[in-house]
Order: C-alpha cells, then structure tokens, then sequence
DNA sequence: AGCACGCCGACT
DNA sequence: GTCGGCGTGCTC
C-alpha cells in the first residue's frame, strides 16, 4: 500500500510513502512517521494511493518511495471534516498541507511522540487463514514458522509484539499478511472509557430575552434543526446581549445532538467566554488556543476529539478542532483584524470557519458591533441572511459622545496638550465621585519620533527604517523600534550634525499616564500595553483589578478596548482617535470607526449613562464623526461608495505579494520577473 | 524547517 | 595539513 502523507516542511507538497504489510494500513488523518532527508518526522495521511503500478509512478520522478516507520494513530487522528477545511486553505492560501495542519495541531502531537495513547498492531488471522488451518492440505506452501503462526492466531488475535515473544517475527508476519491469511489492526491500547452523550441544559435563566432577542434567537434556531449550512450575520450594537444568545442557540443545538464552536478574536477573552458557557454547560467545554501550555492543549485535545467535549471556546486555530456533528460556529467579533494570521499559512479565522460550516453543514453566526464590510456586503446581497439587534439590553442609552477639537485646543493652551480641559474635567469628576475611567490611546511610549533642532533629521531605525519611540524606564530613557524591538539608550547629540538639542515630539501611552498621574495625585492608575503586560497573565491580573474597583483609571492601547464588562466606567476618553486614520491601509477608516464605536460602547454598562470624550484633529472626519453617533448605517453606506470608487474590498479580491531577498536589487528582479 | 554537501579561513 | 564557517539545495 502506498500513501500520501503531508509533512510539515514549508513548500513540500505531500510525499509518497509505502506502507510496510506488518504495519497494517493508516486511515486518512493518521499521524504517522515517516523517513525524511536524514530524519523522522511525524506527518498526516492525506491520501491513499491505488496500489497499480502505472498512477502511482508519475506522481514521484525519479525519488525512491521510502517506507513509513510507524503509525501513531489507529484512527484518524484529525477528522475528514477538518483535513477538506486544511485542504482548502492549502489551496487557497498557498501554503503546503502538511504546514496548514502544523498549526492546527496541538504543538506536541507534531514533534516528537509525547502522545497520551499508545497504539498496538493486532494481527488476526482472515477467513482464509482458518481454511488453510482447517483444511490441512492445502498447507505445505507455509512455512514452519508461518504455520506456527498462523496456529496462534487460529486461538486468538495476538498483538505483533506477542507474537515477536513467541518467536514469530515481523518478516513471518509480513508474509503472512501479504499471502491474505492474516491482517493486521490498529488498537488503541487505553480505551476512552465509554460516554453517554448527556447534554446539560442552560440553567437559571439570569433574564428573559428581550422580544427583539426572541425573534432572533428563533430566527437562528430554526436553521439548526436540520443540519444545513447557512451563514447569518448577526449585527447587534456594543450591550445589545450577542453572548446570552449564543449561548441559547448552543442550547438548541446541543439538544439536537449537535456540537458548538466558538471563536473569539483574542487569547484574552477566551476565558470569559469560556466562563458564560461553563455555568451552563459544565465540564463538556473545551478551549484551545496557543496560550494553553502543549501539555493541557494537548489533553484538550484529546478530549474534543473523543466526543466528551461539546462545546469549544478557541481563538482562530480553534477553527480546526476536532469536534464531531458540528451544528453551530459562532465567530465572535468577526470584524476583527486578529482572525487573519499574518504569518504562513496566512489564513483568515472568520474565512475558514465558514468553509469548516460548509463541509459540516452547519449555521455560521458571525456577530459583530460593527461587521466588516466584507460580511455586511454579503448579507445585504442575500449571500447571508442579515439579523440585526438595535436595543441595549435594559434599554441602557449608549453614551453620550463629545468630540474635542484639539485644533482648537493647541490654540488655546499651547501645543504640548496631552489632555483636553474637556478630559481632564470629566477625570477629575469621576474620580472625586468614586467611578471608574479608562483613557485609550493606540500607540505605545513616551515620545514618538527624536527631531535634532539643528538639522531636522530623525533618528530611524538602522534596520527598519521607521522612526525610534522613546520609551521610560529604570535604566533610563531608550529609543525602540516598534518593528523588530531593537533599542539603544537615547543618544547625547544627533548623529548626523552633532547638535545637542535634541526634541523629543509625539506622545504614546506612557506620556498619558505620566499625565494623568500629575492631574490626579493620590487616584490609582495602571497602564495597560504591550510593555506592561508583557509577562504572562499580567493583562489579566490588572483587568481583574480594575473590574475589583482597586483601581480607579486605566490607561492602554486597544488591548482595554476589546472584550470585558466593567459596570463602574462612566468615562472613557480617546487621546488621539485619528492615529490609525493616517496609515497607508485601505482599511483604515473602517478600523478607527470599529475601535472608537467599541470604546464608545464600554461607556456606561452599569446603571449609569457613560460619557465617552473624543480627541482629534479631525473632527469632521466621517469615521470619527459616525462612530461618535453610534451611526454604523451611515458609515457603511459612505465606505462602501469610497471602496467601490477606489476599486477596493469588497467589490474585488486583493493579494498582497511579498518578496524578500538578499538585496533591494534582487527584490525589484524579482518582482519585475514576477509582473512580467 | 532541518540537514547535508561544499568551498574558503584559523588551528594542531 | 584538518576543523569549521554558514551559503545553496533537497527532502517521497
């Protein structure tokens, strides 16, 4: 038997294998190891080859089809439902099978074999062998010890190490598998303990459904009780109860015997998701996502893929897990830019989670604030069927929006302004009265770009060639580069000229809170980006004490935009709305709306009206100004005519070529041979 | 991605 | 005279 096994090497196609008699045949998905160069790695079937001479030569020129040492898995390890789903994404993203199902595996089932089951070959003798045995006379064409064999094998199946014990090697086993008296299974040897499927119900309903939930719900539900696959984009303003009805509608599937899967954005909030769908449905809720440690992704694992998970809460490689007789995916915030993986296989969460929905005929939900346009276009051309929340939850009001010019603030106050009279009266306020704020800024720092007075040059990064942010610290003031993180200390004089005046412009994150921190002695204020959260779980620690209330003003990149309740903020302010608007992206204005409409949104979730204050150059930008109306209609209509007049996504599909070579010189040959 | 083969500098 | 630098190229 011959196979085709995709291996985790970038640019290999799958490759031919043989599969040795006494190892029996690998389903499609097995993992298995295989000869490679010098070494033994560990890939996938993919396919079976037919065994007749002529197909299988013209698939390997010239290479000696080398044989599979050892199959790990007795049945698929990855289901045929995800194998079509890393087919596809193989295909369309460009990138070899075998590196598509590296990144969907748990990271220790592709090294080495740190594998929880092992496998026994169990060699039982076929039909025909218990003819030869009992029809004596047709014997003498086996040998001794195949006759010895096949004598053991009449009594019991035995597995092949048994039988090396009694003296019955591999090659008599081969043989005897090859003449058809015998054949050989695989077995896991620890049996998954046998489960009925008892699906848990949603328990004490914390509020009824509001009747504009209702109807969606139902809406959705009905396409779950059949299996069919369907995409509905669900379009509900920031508080309007999306969660509460995917967990609903994973209640009606899961009573129909079907499973769920949940994507959301972020490794950050996976947890609270988990959370809510823990309370309902116990312990039959995995998570996978590449935060996990290899040992628990791996049980993880394992535990979807032997049916005693029915539920999966996961960040975009989530989308290839394991699960069986899926009825639901849910892909959470499906806007955002984190499903689209930006390194090989460079493939899009929300894109695949809709070809996973149609190989398993399930509803694809893809609910957002503020859906892509790539969605919203679909549903408005009938491709998906369009459900739309337009009420909070409680009828809570959304917040109240005030925009400040800053024009007009550097006019009044002198062009070092950080913080607007407007935000630092409205700070000043919620703090005295004891509620909470949070200030986002999306850029990192103290100062953003080192001018040298004397010569105007700046100090760029000798790598990257992007300007240097100077950054605080213990040790003192360093400059960063934001793109490969090299840093140096912040330089006496200027390179070029030798001038000593060296200005410091710009602002990030760490001027804001070295800001507030003057505007507010004595309030408690923690900074929340890539800097201080770098070590594992800090994120999470100061969200969960900002949400204790121990502390009172939190300051951060988008990172505290996304995700999380936090009943006790009445204010939030956005230093610099347009950073992001001047990025040569065309999807620029599309995000900064996202983002400001969010953080808009986490105003007032508690009982209180919020108040979100809204700081830019450019106030009159449609972006900014829709999203301050909470106007999602009105900013898709203006972006879509701009897209369309620009030839943009979504009336045409965009590739993004990428060439890298030694030099600049033989980047642009290339890139001439390729445009030729 | 690994790992080998392969052609030019600092050591016994 | 060898050990070893990592530059190109192949892996069923």
């Amino acid at each position: 038997v011959r196979v085709r096994v995709a291996v985790p090497v970038p640019r290999l196609d799958a490759l031919t294998y043989d599969v040795p008699p006494v190892l029996g045949v690998p389903a499609l998905g097995a993992r298995v190891r295989v000869p490679l160069g010098g070494r033994t790695i560990t890939g996938v079937v993919c396919a079976h080859e037919a065994d007749n001479g002529d197909a299988s030569d013209a698939v390997v020129a010239g290479a000696a089809i080398k044989a599979i040492r050892e199959i790990l898995d007795p049945e698929p390890f990855i289901p045929a439902e995800v194998m079509r789903v890393a087919e596809w994404a193989s295909t369309y993203y460009l990138s070899g099978l075998g590196e598509v199902l590296a990144a969907a595996l748990p990271p220790a089932a592709r090294s080495a074999r740190v594998d929880a089951h092992k496998t026994v070959r169990l060699v039982e003798i076929t039909e025909e062998g218990r003819s030869y045995v009992e029809r004596s006379a047709e014997r003498p064409r086996l040998s001794a010890a195949q006759l010895r064999g096949l004598g053991l094998l009449a009594v019991s199946d035995l597995s092949v190490a048994h039988l090396a014990q009694q003296g019955i090697s591999g090659a008599v086993v081969t043989r005897l598998v090859s003449k058809g008296l015998a054949s050989i299974r695989l077995q896991r040897v620890e049996r998954s303990p046998f489960r009925d499927r008892v699906f848990a119900g949603v328990t004490t309903s914390p509020r009824a459904l509001t009747t504009e939930q209702s109807s969606v719900l139902e809406a959705m539900a009905a396409w779950t009780t059949t299996p069919a696959f369907r995409v509905a984009l669900l379009h509900g303003v920031t508080g309007s109860g999306k969660s509460e009805l995917y967990l609903r509608l994973a209640d009606r599937v899961l009573a129909e015997q079907r499973r769920v899967l949940v994507l959301v954005p972020e490794i950050g909030l996976t947890s609270a998701m988990a959370e809510l769908f823990r309370v309902a449905f116990g312990d039959r809720v995995a998570v996978q996502h590449s935060g996990l440690s290899a040992g628990e992704r791996h049980d993880q694992w394992h535990r979807i893929r032997d049916g005693s998970v029915d539920v999966v809460i996961g960040t975009r490689s989530a989308v290839f897990a394991p699960l069986t007789d899926l009825g639901l995916i849910v892909v959470d915030e499906e806007h955002d830019a984190s499903y689209k993986q930006d390194e090989s296989p460079r493939y899009h969460g929300r894109d695949l989670a809709i070809v996973r929905g149609q190989c398993a005929g399930a509803l694809v939900v893809l609910g957002s604030a503020t859906p892509s346009l790539e969605s919203y276009r679909h549903a408005t051309t009938g491709k998906y069927a369009l459900l739309t929340l337009q009420r909070r939850v409680l009828d809570r009001p959304l917040a109240q929006v005030e925009i400040v010019d800053m024009r007009a603030e550097y006019a009044r106050e002198g062009p070092d302004v950080v913080l607007s009279q407007a935000l630092r009266n409205g700070l000043l306020a919620r703090v005295a009265s004891g509620e909470q704020a949070m200030v986002l800024l999306n850029r990192r720092g103290l100062a953003t770009t080192v001018v040298c007075r004397q010569c105007t040059a700046t100090i760029e990064c000798p790598r990257c060639s992007v300007s240097l942010v100077v950054h605080g610290g213990r040790s003192g003031r360093r400059l960063r580069c934001h793109y490969c993180d090299w840093s140096v200390p912040v330089p006496g004089a200027c390179a070029a000229c030798g001038g000593v005046y060296l200005e410091l412009t710009g602002f990030g994150t760490e001027r804001v809170e070295e800001e507030i921190r003057a505007l507010l002695p004595g309030a408690r204020v923690a900074r929340v980006d890539r800097d201080t959260v770098a070590r594992k779980g800090a994120l999470d620690d100061r969200l969960r004490a900002f949400a204790r209330r121990e502390l009172d003003v939190l300051v951060g990149t988008q990172m505290i935009a996304k995700g999380h309740d936090f009943p006790a903020v009445t204010l939030v302010g956005v230093v610099s709305a347009d950073v992001g608007l001047g990025v040569a992206d065309f999807r620029a204005a599309e995000r900064t709306f996202q983002l400001l409409t969010q953080v808009a949104g986490r105003a007032g979730r508690g009982d209180q009206r919020g108040t979100a204050i809204v700081q830019t150059l450019y106030p009159h930008h449609y972006s900014i100004e829709f999203a301050c109306q909470q106007n999602y209609g009105a900013f898709v209509h203006r972006e879509l005519s701009f897209r369309r007049d620009m030839g943009y996504p979504p009336f045409v599909a965009l590739v993004n070529i990428v060439i890298r070579a030694k030099s600049e010189g033989l980047a642009l040959a290339h890139a001439a041979d390729l445009g030729a």
